[in-house]
RNA sequence: UCCGCCCUGGUGUAAUGGCAGCACCCCGGCCUUUGGAGCCGUGGAGUAUAGGUUCGAGUCCUAUGGGCGGAA
């Protein structure tokens, strides 16, 4: 219980389901001063009492368990490694990978405990024969399942999202209200939890080394200076200081990131539209479909980021590494085509029907088949015609 | 060292002698369990310098400084 409404009224609803329940928090760093503070926060002291304070009304058991060594090594260093790297991460989804449906999980099972309960915004629905599939949640507004995607069909087996059919957060509020949960108007939390004052390029500079370099334009001209790359990220708009305004007098963003060169490389909005993106590190939320196997192209929807716009896509799995990317398409030598090597668990090709923006390596696209969430990789490279037609 | 053109926020540009506007940029807010994006703002910042004409000067005149252009 991260001490917020949803998980409180998940655990409430958990709780009427008669299932045994016990409410967990996380302690996730030492120096709860390191991670933020008041409405800001979501592992706070001022967290884990709200949740504490829950757990009383309703009646049951309340632990607080440290997984604060887990989190560092698989959460924030995690994160560090990969701006180091010139990538974008998402650390919830790692987080979510890694501590809520992997250490919890599993000291959660050492325990005897069946499942874990969270206040996800999803819906776990199992088919004919018990296997669980991952759907968006009822209120698409508030739909979590994009940062669920990371799920195997394991940890679905052990996961349960009370909040699933929920029209609204007002109505979990409302609910919140009615059994007496003091959280009810708790603000909701937002950014990045481990950064208490959400400077994400100054907390990163104090961990990476920032050499300042060029912030050059699409045909190559340097047009100003970074304090370093790894600050950026693609799509990026604000905070290039460029003195200078576009011939055009419109703005510029972030194409991509050069960590070797140490540039970042701007361009008009019209050479962020990708068309295609190559995924590594791939896996299921549940059983995969039919396709996965085979290697044949299927339809789906793809979504790389929290909230908003999925558009519709083809996808299918690379059979081997090296035949990844590349469709035989005359154009060459776009950005995609850098760097080839793919990890350990096979790569996804997911060809965009319609373009998609600020799409940063590093980042999680997820596969959709209406509402249920297929599976996700971790982008690699994303292509723009666009750009690869320059 | 004669003549002509030019100089407006950090940047690029508007303004029949009549409230210095727009865009980029920066800042703040909203949104949001990642990065970003987007939206909102009565937010920030300007007439190269010194004089003059005029009720009133970015605009006209003079000088100075700076930048271009004219095979002495």
């Amino acid at each position: 219980m991260s001490g917020g409404v949803d998980s409180a009224v998940a655990a409430a609803r958990a709780v009427e389901a008669g299932h045994d329940v016990v409410g967990v928090h996380l302690a996730l760093s030492r120096m709860p001063g390191t991670l933020r503070t008041g409405s800001r926060g979501c592992c706070t002291i001022e967290d884990s009492r709200d949740a504490w304070r829950a757990c009383d009304v309703l009646g049951i058991p309340y632990y607080v368990w440290d997984f604060s060594e887990r989190f560092k090594e698989d959460v924030v260093q995690d994160f560090i490694d990969e701006y180091a790297a010139g990538r974008t991460p998402n650390p919830c989804m790692r987080c979510n990978e890694r501590i809520k449906f992997a250490a919890l999980l599993e000291k959660a099972i050492a325990l005897g405990f069946d499942a874990v309960c969270t206040g996800h915004y999803a819906k776990v629905i199992n088919d004919a024969e018990g296997n669980p599939e991952l759907h968006r949640a009822a209120d698409w507004a508030k739909d979590q399942s994009y940062v669920l995607g990371v799920l195997t069909h394991e940890q679905l087996k052990r996961s349960m999202f009370p909040l699933a059919d929920t029209p609204s957060k007002a109505e979990v509020r409302a609910e919140a209200e009615r059994r007496g949960l003091s959280v009810a108007n708790k603000p909701d939390s937002h950014d990045i939890c481990f950064i208490p004052d959400g400077d994400t390029a100054g907390w990163l500079a104090e961990k990476i080394e920032m050499t300042t370099g060029d912030i050059v334009d699409e045909s190559g001209a340097k047009v100003g200076e970074h304090p370093g790359a790894n600050a950026f990220t693609v799509g990026q708009r604000r905070g290039l200081k460029l003195g200078t305004p576009a011939a055009d007098g419109k703005p510029r963003f972030v194409l991509e990131i050069r960590p070797k060169e140490n540039k970042v490389v701007v361009g008009p909005e019209a050479l962020l539209a990708i068309d295609e993106i190559r995924g590594i590190k791939v896996s299921w939320a549940g059983l995969p479909i039919a396709e996965v196997a085979t290697g044949e192209e299927f339809d789906c929807y793809a979504q790389v980021r929290a909230h908003g716009d999925p558009v519709p896509a083809t996808a299918r799995m690379g059979r081997l590494p090296a035949d990844v990317g590349v469709p035989a398409e005359g154009q060459d030598g776009g950005p995609a085509d850098a760097g080839a090597g793919s990890g350990g668990h096979g790569s996804l090709v997911v060809t965009l029907r319609e373009p998609l923006r600020g799409v940063a390596p590093g980042q999680t696209v997820v596969l959709y088949q209406g509402s249920r969430v297929l599976g996700q990789a971790t982008i690699d490279a994303a292509r723009s015609l666009q750009r690869a037609a320059l």
